[in-house]
DNA sequence: GGAAGGTTTAACCAAATAGTTAAACCGGTT
DNA sequence: AACCGGTTTAACTATTTGGTTAAACCTTCC
């Protein structure tokens, strides 16, 4: 009984934190502000986690680790790499489209305190392995006449790019553009189409 | 002599604001770091700029214009739409490499307080002869079998994107491609002409 | 020289905020 | 029923931080 009490508040706290941090940073976030969230009073936030240090560092590898562990796809699949990357732009969408927040968290936490990122790091190096199989496939696609010789890190950051820069800057986007947020919505479908046409453009053999 | 002197600690201040703003955001900013890095006293921040929310406002707005401004070009300028892309992907790299924090602070800003840029809007708006010449142009182009028939929108994105994107991340980037500053100036340099190839694949007829 | 007016500073204030403490609470055990 | 452990809370502390005040400091003008 008190396990689960015990799990239930802290998955209620981290829950909280995890929505809070990501939408307002580390500096934006209160204690006070996770707590209420939680509806838990603020003494036992401190009590679960000592510090607001200890609490976002977590929440940060998490979110870290949920975003990163999104591209494992692009490493696993044994599937053509064309088709692979169809797969890839429109899960990836769907999945930013549904954590607008967790991109922009990563990037502006890693900008501002670039040590909380170097120790995670280190565990993406170590599947080194898979990136090699990657690299492999594409050669192999490359010589089969299939793909036409590319830099993948271009590729890779153009994809990435395109997909997360519509949400990132979403208010941004809606005011310069004037949508709505249905037009929004139609927007977001007709890019999964069109940015996958493009990646494809730019590594397909003609 | 007033004038100068008064001139001169405004523009420290300016200064100052601006790039600590810039780094950090409203909420990761002190008053007292702008101070400092002015090298002048917290109160006369006070005395020149009333409230952090004052000194704020005027230097996000400075902020936006500077970066709509470098799209200007697109609108204004009389060459062919395709010249035009070429040019301003050049160009526009080199501003965002030369002004690293500026669009993630926007677009940052602009999420947590949307309000602050739906005034700046207006602004835009009393523009849109320029917007409607451009997509004259883009649609002449289109006649004349110059360009294909595509939705200038998801263009701009991509091309905006694409150029952001590797600066806002750039420490991610740095780290997850494992690369030294020299590998990433390389980089860029190279994503100059990769980008502006597919952004004119995407529009240029066959 | 000194009055006037804008500029700069040191010292201060009040609110916000991360973190602590000690007591209350509550479920299971004897 | 009394107690023991972990859990929760109200009340408090110390520090940070945006903002103020009153005096000191020029510079200009008479």
């Amino acid at each position: 009984m008190k396990q689960e009490i015990n799990e239930n508040t802290e998955n209620k706290i981290i829950e909280a934190a995890n929505s809070v941090f990501e939408k307002k940073g580390y500096d934006g976030t209160k204690m006070q502000e996770i707590a209420d969230t939680a509806g838990i009073n603020k003494a036992l936030l401190h009590y679960y986690f000592r510090s607001k240090d200890k609490l976002f560092e977590m929440i940060f590898s998490m979110a870290f680790r949920k975003l990163v562990g999104k591209l494992e796809f692009l490493f696993d699949e044994n599937i053509p790499v064309i088709e692979k990357i169809k797969i890839f732009i429109d899960q990836h969408t769907d999945f930013i489209a549904a954590n607008r927040h967790l991109p922009l968290f990563i990037v502006n936490e890693v900008n501002r305190r670039p040590e909380i990122f170097v120790k995670l790091l280190s565990g993406i190096y170590e599947k080194d392995d898979r990136l090699h199989r990657l690299l492999a496939q594409i050669e192999k696609e490359t010589k089969e006449g299939v793909l036409k010789p590319f830099d993948p890190r271009h590729v890779f950051l153009n994809m990435i790019a395109m997909n997360i820069f519509p949400f990132a800057a979403k208010p941004l986007v809606k005011g310069l553009l004037r949508m709505s947020e249905d037009e929004f919505r139609q927007f977001i479908t007709e890019r999964k189409r069109i940015v996958t046409e493009i990646i494809i453009n730019s590594i397909a053999a003609k």
